[in-house]
DNA sequence: AATACTAGTTACCTATTAGTTACTACAAAG
DNA sequence: CTTTGTAGTAACTAATAGGTAACTAGTATT
């Protein structure tokens, strides 16, 4: 997201959502999880996200210090991508967010 | 936010992220809390929002049943809103999404 | 000799979101 | 008789996010 109102917020949750609030980033925190994966198993995964909208995000992620990112000197690229302790404890959060839309989703 | 594919996904997070997964609900939902509020408050917590942005965001929120809208026949009108059952339901995982930045930010 | 492979980048274009300004209704207060 | 107050709406513009297509590197396979 990137809006400067929000993230230069007094308030801290306008700040958290100028840092995690768009429709991309809890989906790919949520794909990563505990593993280590690559940019091409993240793009698998999230079928209606483009590479250039995908790479985007992982760096302001990465930036924001939610991902790491080790990226390995061979042909062709290679590219690990995994959450960070940061990271990691907002996978309870994005678990929460699914359980209250499910349970309130009419079956 | 309404992206047809986030709302048509398979995925229930991603369709969860489709209902609130914009900059500005999380922040309204806080706002409103346990209160029953007028239009005009919520304007005035939230500087940066506009009354046009915060109408379609507040019909948004109504559609999905997570406000509830109360309108008074009188002049000069009055509007309250409050949330529903599953809108208070969301604000212990808005609480915690401050609680995650807080922790985690740079002092 | 051409093709595939990965993780991008670049330039360009479109769609969505948000902001601006002006306007409405009618009663009550000054 | 003008002003104030509330909760919007309409028309228009600006800003941002997202999408598309083409391109890169160097090794390995066909």
């Amino acid at each position: 997201m990137r809006d400067q109102n929000f993230c230069n917020s007094h308030c801290p949750l306008t700040r958290a959502i100028g840092s995690i609030g768009n429709k991309w980033k809890p989906l790919i925190v949520h794909v990563i999880r505990q593993r280590t994966v690559r940019f091409g198993q993240i793009d698998a995964f999230i079928p209606t996200i483009t590479r250039k909208v995908l790479t985007e995000q992982l760096k302001e992620l990465e930036e924001d210090g939610i991902v790491n990112r080790v990226a390995y000197k061979e042909l062709p690229p290679r590219v690990e991508y995994s959450l960070t302790e940061k990271g990691l404890a907002l996978l309870p959060i994005v678990d929460q967010i699914q359980d209250w839309y499910v349970k309130f989703e009419i079956a």
